[in-house]
DNA sequence: CGTAAATTTGAGCCCCTTCAAGTTAAGTGG
DNA sequence: CCACTTAACTTGAAGGGGCTCAAATTTACG
């Protein structure tokens, strides 16, 4: 079992659940059946490392089930995490063959690998894979220029009041409820993964979190189980326009 | 003479500076055909405004020569820059119909714009466009993913001998000046320009400025014109992989 | 129940910001 | 050609937000 956990048993594109957000979200039938043949899924425990900056790469990929990150680290060990990655996100850049990034995965992770070369050949004759890889890459690119804001302007405050909000507003589209009333959920980062992404120290994010939870942004069960009773007055802390905008 | 400043004389394909690093890099001259027709010139001054965040687009662009900056603002003023644009970078995005940040002349500007509606459809038919912007985004995505390294880790003072680096890097390419010895280039942006796209104050910036001036790590000449004695030792200030990497 | 990891909280300090003033440089009109 | 104006830039002083260092507390898990 230990050699074998990180193999899973071949899942029907039909059947998949990101069928219509991945990077296969526009072929049709045949070019998923080229698909079948070149993917292999691969699973991750919370904690591992999917692929260490530097390592050549001979696949790209899917998530298909939990959450990984994307960081970058300096030489004296600051770290910085570029990105998050969620069901549907596309891991790996076709045309380059070593991984820029350190992926790991810090929820339980399920990945639909495709062999690289196939997958660029592939790319070179449908160009539905393309066009949707660009749409996502360019969404990608809104989202980093976000956290650029986030990053350089927003306060420790307005930092972790965004992240909470960028997670609320996910899981609120999954489960349905309300988006202006009570939303609740997990967070799917420690202290100090949240500390990288928002470039803070981890002992700032816990007292900022401390701070919001006495002021009555948000209620805490435990340390992850977060409440928000009033999403409105989330997004006021986060420093962005409230109305969301009439042009937005 | 000022009401048709902002418009040019068509330009051949075939002559233009950045035939070959821009979105058309991949088209054929049958391709280049078809952009010809639904293509226009505009300058703009520096310091002029292209577009604001909000406006309707019903254009994408290349910038042909001069440099602009992509800019998001807050409500209270506070303002980043998250893209730099120079020569051959893309402007607008393919399905969208408001543009997304202020986009702002820094020097005299030349833009070569597509009008929106055929350049999408041409973009549908014809793969080359599509996979070169593809190309483009990542590689943008890569540069915006550094950038959040630099806002969220840096000191100011590796901000500024980063951004130097990058500036001296890309003027070295175009005068192919050794680039380990000395580097000579003027300064593109404003002191507060610099401190919204390295998330600082202008005078903090104005003050590192200073502080890599006295202690030899750069010359200046009047307040745009930048020295580098030592390009190794202005690398060392950036806090980045000295060695460039032999995995890099 | 015991150990280690994750988290919280405290105290002091430092880097960067804020506020303010002064200096340089580039026009512009007389 | 020079006074005047204004924008860009530099420098100083003081304050604060987030960091560092340190210890206590909670949680997870074997």
């Amino acid at each position: 079992m230990a050699l074998q956990e990180n193999v899973r048993t071949h899942i029907d594109c039909g059947d998949c659940p990101i069928r219509h957000r991945a990077v296969c979200a526009r072929c049709e039938s045949d070019e998923l059946k080229l698909l079948e043949e070149m993917k292999y899924y691969r699973t991750y425990e919370a904690g591992q490392t999917v692929i260490w900056s530097g390592d050549k790469m001979d696949f790209v990929a899917s998530v298909v089930e939990g959450i990984a990150t994307l960081t970058q680290t300096m030489e004296d060990g600051r770290t910085q995490m570029v990105g998050l990655l969620l069901p549907s996100d596309f891991v790996g850049r076709p045309g380059r063959d070593q991984a820029a990034y350190d992926v790991t995965a810090t929820t339980r992770l399920t990945m639909c690998c495709f062999r690289k070369k196939p997958f660029e050949d592939m790319m070179m004759n449908t160009p539905h894979i393309g066009q949707r890889l660009l749409e996502m890459t360019l969404d990608e690119l809104d989202a980093a220029r976000e956290w650029m804001l986030l990053l350089g302007r927003k306060t420790a405050r307005e930092k972790i009041a965004s992240l909470l909000a960028i997670i609320a507003r996910r899981d609120a589209t999954l489960k349905l409820s309300n988006s202006r009333g009570q939303v609740v959920f997990d967070l799917p980062l420690t202290r100090e993964a949240m500390a990288d992404y928002l470039g803070l120290t981890l002992e700032t994010v816990s007292r900022q979190i401390s701070a919001l939870k006495r002021d009555g942004v948000i209620e805490l069960e435990g340390k992850r189980h977060v409440t928000v009773p009033d999403m409105e007055r989330l997004l006021d802390e986060t420093g962005d326009d409230t109305d969301g905008g009439v042009f937005a």
